[in-house]
DNA sequence: CTGAAGGCTAC
DNA sequence: TCTCGTAGCCTTCAG
């Protein structure tokens, strides 16, 4: 490229240079460059697939000169993608028609007419919430209000990959919906078939996300239908109601219901409290309240500056990660939104007083505590664990109805089941110390716990270890939640060892993620009493209990984890693989042996098959290759003639017979080349662990020792408190057998008289005695 | 690819 | 042939 560089601008390049580089940077279907056979100076980029083309200006070239060829690829490739996103998302977009073939939709009788600006179409999270939008439409009207179910998380369309945005039945639909064409600039809403959008979604942190997830969609793909105002809106329903005879008050916000709470000096006897978790909790005739009263319940969005753009992108762009840290970080409870008596919302302030509490509660379930190395949801588990004093095995499906009532658990059960089957995994790979015993099915290192039984063919109950991790004298000093006014789950518990290290922990959460390896038990222990010995804590590797390959630190501060191979002494073509590295599981590998024979996986398991027939025949003529298949999935050499498996329920045994093209590039070959060829190395990072601390602050821990030392000196404050706590009940006990005793010494030698005494008298004589 | 969440569809 | 329960799928989020 340099000498393209250096020389004079127009006539240096010639086509055939530039298409080498092309196809080399350039996902090579989508530009095909040519010179204009005349000048010379219009390049042209064709893109092969699509049939259409861009003719570059003078000022192109030159900047194309000036910057390399590889950037202004990148840039037509993209552009290139996005017109093909944008012309297959347009495709059959009508304003004026019909809405064919989504079932889902109830379509407002005046969407796509002449009226459809004053149509307002609701978009509900899930088909309960569409029931009672429906229930509460018969209030304001059909004629003028649509509703559409979304089915959960949307996707966050910005970052999308063009396949992942055609394929989304969710994204298609609204397009359809909206009769909105993809790419055009719209001034104001008639030309489509809704005049606007409202939100209606579970009044949880959940629900935030995705109305944020809503208006990314609309303010990625049309920035200036955001800025008409009143074009996005939210309908919001209480989140709790109380009443007391005739009197009844619905709150939006916790703040608004604590400030009430305050002022009846939380005397809420004889008040009726309830909570709604979920726009199912209303009924219809609530829904019909709510509709009557559209204007209380109906928020438009506000679009005032370049501020709101930002607040949207911070929270939604993939790579500004460090920036929503900061952003966390900087938020103080006071900033979110108190109530919500106003009519219209900024996107500013909706991302940075609403949105930003999903956000924060998406941190806070998916990474761990240090002190007791669980996550919330983990935590509620073994909190009902020890209220109930789980002693007998009892069905997975049971427990975890027992654990939503006693820990105040508003989510999903499956959810709550999967965790739990997780916490009493102890396949290798899994859990170094499994709090709760697996006792059924709860799946193998064949395919990492996946296959694990239905929560309701499973039992478990308290491994016998865990209490003494977690020791019940401790109970008493650790700090539970109140949530509802029942007491539920402690911030944290303190084991006597760290948790955290010994069964590890991942997470993603927002702005934040955590990775953190596991660690041996004993060596721990070993550890924490090398620190009493002599003050300092020697550098541990990670260990996984029955893994018997090997895990060394490298040279860049992560781990090599390599598993165990040797070639079979009675015949050495056949390679006797007996173990994976961590993380790997059984039936994974085994794909991969069986590419190096020379089978392909199915490409597209789902079974759906997208022909792409015109797209073919275009580029059949440029004589491009076949670049889908030969970039992404590279053909294995194929050197193994048969694979035999010999695996008991925790040992990997693969003995793989290799071909001649195998034996000759392998039986003499490096241990590097083997471990390369056949996957048998991974990497584990310790660099990104991260936690929240005692003060659920949320941290970066640079090294294991950081994590010890701070658990260290906590434990050694708790066990101090531990001692007071145990000291002050048992003077208490010594005080009261004392005072028994000295009671029947008494009586015994006559100084009290209690026969035939009047209870009162005594108690006096007691009394008097006592001083 | 990981795992705690939102949700539905296909079987 | 229809209903019911659920396994299996989609989505987010960071590295």
């Amino acid at each position: 490229m340099e000498h393209i560089k250096k020389k004079d601008k127009k006539m240096i390049i010639k086509p055939h240079q530039i298409k080498q580089h092309m196809w080399v940077f350039v996902n090579s279907a989508i530009v095909n460059p040519s010179f204009d056979s005349q000048t010379k100076e219009t390049l042209t980029l064709k893109a092969s697939k699509f049939g259409s083309t861009f003719n570059l200006s003078d000022k192109f070239l030159k900047d194309f000169l000036k910057t390399g060829i590889v950037d202004h690829c990148m840039k037509f490739a993209k552009a290139r993608e996005e017109l093909k996103i944008k012309k297959e998302l347009n495709t059959g977009v009508k304003k004026n028609s019909k809405i064919l073939g989504v079932p889902k939709l109830e379509d407002a009788n005046n969407a796509g007419t002449r009226q459809s600006e004053k149509c307002t179409l609701i978009l509900t999270e899930g088909d309960s919430a569409k029931s009672l939008a429906m229930a509460g439409i018969e209030i304001v009207g059909r004629d003028s209000y649509g509703c559409f179910p979304l089915k959960g998380k949307l996707l966050n369309v910005r970052e999308a990959k063009a396949s992942q945005l055609l394929n989304n039945e969710e994204i298609q639909n609204i397009i359809k919906i909206l009769g909105i064409q993809v790419g055009k600039n719209y001034e104001e809403v008639k030309s489509l078939r809704y005049g606007s959008i409202m939100i209606m979604t579970d009044s949880d942190t959940d629900g935030s996300h995705i109305k944020g997830l809503i208006i990314n969609f609309i303010h990625h793909f049309w920035p200036s239908l955001i800025k008409i105002n009143g074009f996005l809106k939210e309908f919001i329903t209480p989140i709790i109601k109380v009443s007391k005879g005739n009197r009844n008050f619905s709150f939006y916000t916790i703040p608004e219901y604590k400030n009430w709470y305050e002022s009846i000096n939380r005397n809420v006897s004889g008040w009726k409290i309830k909570y709604y978790k979920g726009l199912g909790t209303s009924t219809d005739k609530e829904a019909q309240e709510y509709f009557a009263n559209i204007e209380r319940n109906k928020i438009e969005f506000e679009y005032r500056n370049e501020e709101d753009d930002e607040a949207i992108e911070l929270a939604f762009v993939k790579k500004k990660a460090d920036a929503r840290k900061q952003w966390l970080g900087d938020f103080d409870q006071k900033n979110a939104l108190q109530d919500v008596n106003f009519t219209k919302i900024r996107y500013t302030d909706f991302v940075n007083k609403e949105f930003i509490l999903y956000s924060l509660s998406d941190n806070q379930r998916s990474i761990p505590n240090l002190c007791d190395g669980l996550k919330p949801s983990e935590r509620k588990i073994l909190f009902a664990c020890f209220k109930r004093k789980l002693k007998n095995e009892i069905k997975v499906a049971q427990l975890s109805g027992y654990i939503a009532e006693h820990s105040a658990y508003h989510h999903g059960e499956m959810s709550l089941q999967g965790t739990i089957v997780a916490m009493a995994q102890n396949f290798v790979g899994s859990n170094n110390i499994n709090l709760l015993l697996p006792i059924g099915q709860f799946g193998t290192r064949n395919q990492g716990g996946k296959e694990h039984a239905s929560a309701r063919y499973i039992f478990t109950s308290l491994n016998k270890v865990t209490r003494h991790l977690f020791n019940e004298h401790d109970d008493e000093l650790m700090k539970n939640i109140i949530e509802e006014g029942q007491k539920i789950e402690p911030h944290w518990f303190l084991p006597i060892l760290p948790m955290i290290l010994i069964n590890g922990a991942d997470g993603i959460g927002t702005g934040w993620s955590t990775s953190v390896p596991c660690y041996n038990p004993r060596e721990i222990a070993e550890n924490i009493r090398n620190k009493i010995a002599k003050g300092t804590f020697n550098e541990m590797k990670p260990w996984y209990k029955g893994y018997t390959g090997t895990i060394e630190k490298n040279n860049k501060g992560s781990y090599d984890n390599i598993g165990v191979f040797n070639w079979k002494e009675e015949d050495p073509d056949v390679l006797v693989i007996t173990e994976l590295p961590i993380k790997k599981w059984t039936k994974d590998y085994k794909v991969h042996l069986e590419r190096l024979m020379g089978y392909e996986p199915a490409k597209d398991s789902k079974g759906k098959e997208k022909p792409k027939p015109k797209a073919k025949k275009n580029a059949e003529k440029t004589g491009e290759e076949d670049d889908e298949v030969s970039e992404k999935s590279k053909k294995e050499e194929i050197i193994v003639e048969e694979i035999r498996e010999y695996h008991t329920s925790n040992k990997v045994h693969f003995e793989i017979r290799l071909n001649e093209a195998g034996i000759e590039n392998y039986r003499k070959a490096s241990n590097d080349k083997i471990i390369t060829k056949f996957k048998l190395k991974t990497t584990i990072p310790t660099s990104n662990m991260v936690m929240f601390d005692k003060d659920l602050k949320i941290r970066k821990y640079p090294n294991v020792e950081s994590i010890l030392e701070e658990f260290y000196s906590l434990r050694l404050v708790y066990y101090t408190h531990r001692k007071n706590y145990l000291l002050t009940n048992m003077r208490r006990d010594l005080e009261v057998l004392s005072n028994k005793a000295r009671f029947i010494q008494a009586v015994v030698d006559e100084k009290i008289k209690v026969r035939n005494v009047k209870k009162k008298d005594l108690i006096k004589v007691l009394v008097q005695q006592g001083n």
